[in-house]
DNA sequence: TGCAAACCATAAC
DNA sequence: GTTATGGTTTGCA
């Protein structure tokens, strides 16, 4: 397993990674908190290498990360090394991987997407290790409120207000085991803002 | 609005 | 096995 960082703009990125399969990412502006945040998702440590000298896969994954980032959203597919989590997880994993750029879900949805409960789904999220690949920041609560988010409720809030595409319509995304509703991402935030007022 | 009770997969004992 | 723990949800005052 190794580990690459570099830092793009003020926030660094991070990610482990075997045979250019990404097993845990991570993201930040301190550097060590993303170098253990990733120890921490793989449960152990793996041998890191800095910016100086990437492979052309690294450079690729950090485009990537940046674009999702940015809300640009991506379009290379990185490959993902989902089995060494529990079977359900991967299939939460999965399924919120499918939610388009601009659109949220909410836990109780992805729930009736994929079986299980929205508390279940909760728990997925809070240790999913690949964030923001598996764009966990696109899941919020029924209220279509904020929910919760490991790394902090702004850095959600942000995501999301970068990824504001001007849909004005729910939609359904086909799922290998159902149907998955998803809503504008200005549906949650036109009623945020009105929170504040 | 606010609170209490049901919900469900995991991790930790 | 059992218990504790959430990024929840729903129903009912």
């Amino acid at each position: 397993m190794q580990v690459y960082i570099k830092k793009i703009g003020n926030i660094w990125f991070g990610f482990a990674c075997e045979n250019q399969k990404v097993a845990a990412t991570n993201f930040g502006s301190d550097e060590t908190k993303v170098i253990e945040g990733i120890e921490t998702s793989l449960g152990f440590n793996a041998s890191l290498t800095m910016d100086s000298k990437l492979p052309e896969f690294a450079e690729q994954t950090f485009t990537a990360l940046n674009d999702i980032y940015i809300g640009k959203g991506t379009t290379s597919s990185i490959h993902l090394d989902l089995h060494r989590l529990p079977a359900y997880t991967q299939r939460v994993l999965k399924a919120v991987a499918r939610i388009p750029v601009g659109y949220v879900t909410s836990y109780g949805a992805v729930a009736e997407a994929v079986g299980g409960g929205a508390r279940a789904v909760g728990n997925a999220m809070a240790n999913n290790p690949l964030a923001p690949i598996v764009p966990c920041h696109r899941v919020v609560n029924a209220a279509l409120g904020l929910g919760g988010y490991s790394g902090g409720l702004n850095v959600k809030y942000n995501f999301l207000k970068r990824e504001a595409k001007g849909f004005a319509e729910p939609k359904n995304v086909p799922l290998d085991g159902g149907m998955l509703k998803v809503f504008p991402v200005e549906f949650m935030l036109s009623k945020l803002e009105k929170k504040q007022l």
